[in-house]
DNA sequence: ATCCTCCCCTAC
DNA sequence: TAAGGTAGGGGAGGAT
């Protein structure tokens, strides 16, 4: 979100002019807009259609573009821990998450691990109090524990004074911590928390963002309706006029000339030519993006200075003002706000309409002299001024406690020649603002107090997450109808490589990036600057360029004279740590880095920043625009209105935020081994509330972690360790400021808690009366206890093949969860080595689809996915003689059939029609049974064999194999079977060193038979 | 030498 | 009443 960025994003100038915005005078730009309007306006498909002329086409008709994705609301935490979710473990500490209980004496309820012990050793002596103490008070206020636990009162009775870590109400008076309506230990704080955080919905987005266009890659035949779109357009501009005699597109020196004047086939020698040896990256950047989005609901602010800020804060304006009836009136009615006050104001603002009061008493802020900058569009406005009064809404009105607090900055006034503006909160920052409003020096951070007093006409809109991630999927979905060559960066953000694409199209560079600018626009009436270059450093600072709505290529030759002036906080990796370090050495600009060694670099800044810098600074980069792989971490983070009184909230809020994490661990698909408690605590010395309400203000970061011997995505697990780690940390309750849980060294559980996931898993069929082993039965029922329940009911009545031995009835299934011990479950889980944790379902979306909500859920599983678990785990049974009653099973057989395209059950391959229930394939929608067939073929291609077999101890013997089926396998998975079989040999031999040489042997000779 | 933990920095 | 999250990467220093 580069447009959120600073002041050094001010307007620069024009680029590629036709596509550079006015921003001072509106007058001007608008004129000049019409006129391009007037001449360039085509119908069809057109290289000469800039997003002005586009916007403008689309101005009268804003209408939202359709929503291509398939989940389009977005994703929140308002689910998570909420007080009815506290069965699960969140806030209630239970068995298994109570401190007490987990301190004591279930050794096997507690994974043991080495580093816990390494933790614990290093700060043992200080530990033992504060061990002692939470083993007094596990328990919130009001919640009296089964069993031997002390009630609340006892313990705080109980408590030794000295015991900082249990901060009594004097001490509370002492730390002058006021309890808050909003705060950490309101009930609802996580999930109203999160739905506003405007980060926490960036990275959200972000992540998703990646993996969209990680998914691209894996889909075959993918259509490229835009890519088909540049080729016509280029084989049209060919023939006839074409883009670069189009005298509207003037390229400015320094750019690379279209050469649409050339035939079709000389453009295919010179693009080959041009792009075989070197890539072309484009980083395409949307413009102001909270702003441009926001205005899609606000039109007739578009050219003015508008700063995006929080809801509070945001068209607020009316209040106390002097102002034009229609403009606010439109707002107002456009609207509803969800604040009560807001809508008071709303409601007296039509009652008070002519209403006179003096307010001038209540105005504590400054009074701005009128300024001209609006006098050209909104003079029709000030003529048709009528004044407007509103009473301050008492509802509105502030604790006399606050109002002393913030002093004068309780509200401000600001007169323009649209009115007298008071705004409420002054101190909202500034999330996003408008060229316009940058060129007055208002910038991304800002207070808006500080905007104001830049820019007094400033106005506000709030935030609209929706409409952010609407847009930025239709973004991405528009540059991928172009091509699978896409890094995400962020929702408004990304790299392309266009090497592939303009080599096919014969389009250049600058033909390509105006139909992408164009189709952003249509679709999503937002622009875009994009930046052309060989790398994606160079890529990425030619957008700064740009901006605002342009292109900005730049050429080979021109590399080391375009860097000269790039300052070095424009580089990457260059953030303000770094940057102040190079000031300290005088170093501003990239020229003044190029006179540094490499190794005088490397000394200061690090082996790799080192090198980077010295790369980076002469516009080199070896980075790929793709980098993303696997995820890494999953965590979540407070780090604002935490306050906390006791100990018990502090533990209650750890549990709390551990339900959040392994919400996103499931809906991720992965179970993570390394669990990290970070807090923030306040930094001694300081006052004990900073200045910006509720923040966490100067802090020491701490942190502790602990890993697991095995990957887990399981609550009660994760929220004892967390809780382990609280205690190690001993933190003062009231000094925390700030809580984070991250969860690290992941692996995959299974593909995704998808729906078509669901589905397939209930229409396998049901395994036939095979013969097993009793261990591998035990070993199955194992397996089937520790995985997840995830399935509808309903799916399940109608999709489980009737009269299967295996299938449960719904009732039944409840019924044997009621029974199972989740504590056993638990040390399953984290014991048995033959059990993947792919066999656990992920939970859908945060977890809301489970069918049954309790810890009993992790015992168990329905039939369905019992059967899909013993299928899974089965594989090998397939290759068991008698040959006559083992149809090839999903794993083994799907593999072989992984390149395949399968449409239709018309179409189904045997291993298909041998897997999955026929019947209930015929009955699917066509849509649907595509999706689940390419769901269990790229399952089944990421399931090795031995993932399948489990142990080798499982393993049949090899004479037992049907040697038929075995040869029918692909070789890598005949490979994989006797490299497992041939581990089990050694792993026999180990047992009894006697019979070594004849059972290798054995398996030697059958093997060659 | 390699891994682990803790911590810091960066980008959006 | 303002909503400072999330993921990735790397370095220092200690343990093995």
């Amino acid at each position: 979100m580069k447009e959120c960025c600073s002041d050094k994003e001010a307007p620069q100038p024009q680029q590629y002019h036709s596509k550079t915005v006015s921003l001072s005078n509106d007058q001007e730009g608008s004129s000049a807009k019409d006129s391009e309007r007037g001449s360039n306006s085509k119908e069809g498909l057109t290289f000469s259609s800039s997003p002005e002329t586009a916007r403008d086409r689309n101005k009268q008709d804003i209408s939202r573009p359709t929503n291509l994705w398939k989940s389009a609301k977005p994703r929140s935490f308002q689910e998570s821990s909420s007080p009815s979710s506290t069965s699960q473990g969140g806030s209630i500490p239970r068995e298994g998450s109570n401190p007490s209980s987990q301190s004591g004496s279930s050794p096997d309820g507690v994974p043991s691990c080495k580093s816990s012990e390494s933790t614990q050793r290093r700060s043992s002596p200080e530990c033992s109090s504060f061990i002692d103490s939470s083993q007094k008070c596990c328990s919130i206020p009001g919640q009296s524990q089964a069993g031997s636990n002390p009630t609340f009162s006892q313990k705080e009775s109980n408590l030794n004074s000295s015991d900082g870590n249990f901060t009594k109400s004097s001490d509370v008076e002492s730390h002058k911590i006021k309890r808050h309506s909003w705060q950490a230990n309101d009930p609802t704080f996580l999930s109203a928390f999160y739905s506003r955080s405007t980060y926490h919905h960036l990275s959200t987005w972000r992540m998703e963002h990646k993996k969209f266009v990680n998914g691209l890659q894996k889909v075959e035949e993918r259509k490229f309706p835009g890519k088909q779109k540049l080729h016509v357009l280029m084989e049209s501009c060919c023939t006839e006029a074409g883009v670069g005699k189009d005298t509207k597109h003037p390229v400015p020196s320094g750019y690379s000339l279209p050469t649409t004047n050339l035939v079709v086939q000389e453009r295919g020698i010179n693009c080959k030519k041009m792009f075989e040896e070197k890539s072309v990256i484009m980083h395409i950047d949307m413009d102001c993006f909270f702003v441009a989005v926001s205005l899609l609901e606000y039109p007739e602010l578009r050219g003015e200075a508008v700063a995006v800020t929080g809801h509070s804060a945001a068209m607020r304006t009316p209040v106390k003002v002097d102002m034009p009836d229609n403009f606010d009136r439109a707002h107002l009615e456009k609207k509803s706000w969800n604040c009560p006050t807001a809508k008071s104001i709303k409601s007296k603002s039509r009652k008070e309409t002519t209403q006179q009061t003096s307010l001038t008493g209540d105005v504590t802020g400054r009074i701005v002299s009128n300024t001209t900058e609006q006098q050209g569009s909104n003079e029709h406005r000030a003529s048709s001024r009528q004044s407007v009064n509103v009473e301050r809404n008492k509802g509105c009105e502030e604790p006399a406690s606050n109002q002393e607090k913030k002093g004068n900055m309780d509200s401000v006034t600001v007169e323009t020649p649209a009115g007298n503006w008071l705004l409420f909160n002054p101190l909202a920052e500034i999330a996003s603002c408008s060229y316009e409003a940058r060129a007055f020096g208002v910038a991304k951070g800002m207070l808006l107090s500080k905007g104001l007093e830049l820019c007094p006409h400033l106005k506000t809109v709030p935030y609209d997450f929706e409409s952010y991630h609407r847009v930025s999927r239709i973004l991405y979905e528009t540059v991928a109808s172009f091509t699978n060559e896409i890094g995400a960066i962020s929702c408004d953000d990304m790299f392309v490589d266009v090497t592939k694409t303009l080599r096919d199209t014969t389009a250049s560079p600058l033909e390509f990036a105006q139909l992408v600018q164009d189709e952003i626009f249509s679709k999503t009436q937002c622009t875009a600057s994009i930046g052309i270059a060989s790398n994606t450093l160079l890529a990425k600072l030619c957008t700064k360029k740009a901006k605002p709505n342009g292109i900005y290529q730049l050429e080979e030759d021109k590399v080391d004279e375009f860097m000269q002036t790039v300052p070095v906080k424009e580089l990457p990796g260059v953030g303000n740590a770094t940057n102040q370090k190079l000031k300290n050495l005088g170093i501003t600009t990239c020229s003044e880095l190029q006179q540094m060694s490499l190794s005088a670099l490397q000394s200061r800044f690090g082996k790799k920043q080192g090198q980077d810098l010295f790369e980076n600074c002469r516009g080199e980069s070896d980075q790929p625009i793709r980098i993303e792989k696997e995820q890494k971490v999953v965590s979540s983070t407070v780090n604002f209105g935490i306050r906390f009184f006791e100990k018990a909230e502090t533990e209650k809020f750890v549990s709390d935020l551990a339900e959040v994490v392994v919400k996103k661990l499931k809906r991720t698909g992965v179970a993570g081994r390394t669990i990290t408690v970070k807090l923030k605590i306040r930094k001694t010395n300081l006052p004990t509330e900073n200045q910006t309400f509720l923040g966490h203000g100067f802090c020491d970061n701490r942190c502790r972690s602990n890993t697991l011997k095995q990957e887990t995505d399981d609550l009660s697990i994760i929220q004892k360790e967390c809780q382990k780690l609280l205690l190690v940390m001993k933190p003062c309750a009231t000094d925390i400021r700030g809580v984070g849980i991250q969860i690290s060294r992941l692996k995959k559980v299974s593909k995704s808690s998808h729906a078509s996931k669901s589905l397939k898993d209930m229409m396998v069929k049901k395994e036939p009366n095979v013969t097993k082993s009793p261990e591998l039965v035990k070993k199955r029922s194992e397996v089937t206890k520790s995985s997840k329940l995830n399935v509808t009911k309903t799916l399940q009545d109608t999709l489980v093949k009737k009269g299967s031995e295996v299938t449960k009835t719904p009732v039944l299934v409840k019924k044997s969860l009621e029974f199972t011990e989740p504590s056993k479950v638990v040390t399953k889980t984290t014991e048995a080595r033959s059990v993947p944790f792919m066999d656990s379902e992920p939970a859908s979306d945060m977890g809301e689809q489970d069918s049954v909500k309790s810890p009993n859920k992790y015992s168990n599983k329905s039939a369905a996915t019992e059967s899909a678990a013993v299928t899974r785990k089965g594989g090998l049974t397939a290759f068991l003689k008698p040959a006559s009653m083992c149809k090839p099973k999903l794993d083994v057989s799907l593999k072989s059939s992984s390149k395949r395209r399968v449409l239709s059950t018309g179409d189904l391959p045997s291993e298909y029609r041998s897997s999955l229930d026929p019947d209930v394939l015929k009955e699917l929608p066509p849509d649907i049974l595509k999706e689940v067939l390419e769901e269990e073929r790229s399952t089944a291609g990421k399931t090795t064999a031995v993932e399948t077999l489990g142990h080798v101890d499982d393993l049949p013997s090899f004479q037992e194999i049907d040697q038929a089926s075995f040869q029918a396998l692909p070789t890598e998975i005949q490979g994989e079977l006797l490299s497992a079989y041939r581990r089990k040999v050694s792993h026999m031999s180990e047992k009894t060193p006697e019979k070594k040489s004849q059972r290798s042997g054995d398996f030697r000779k059958s093997f060659e038979t």
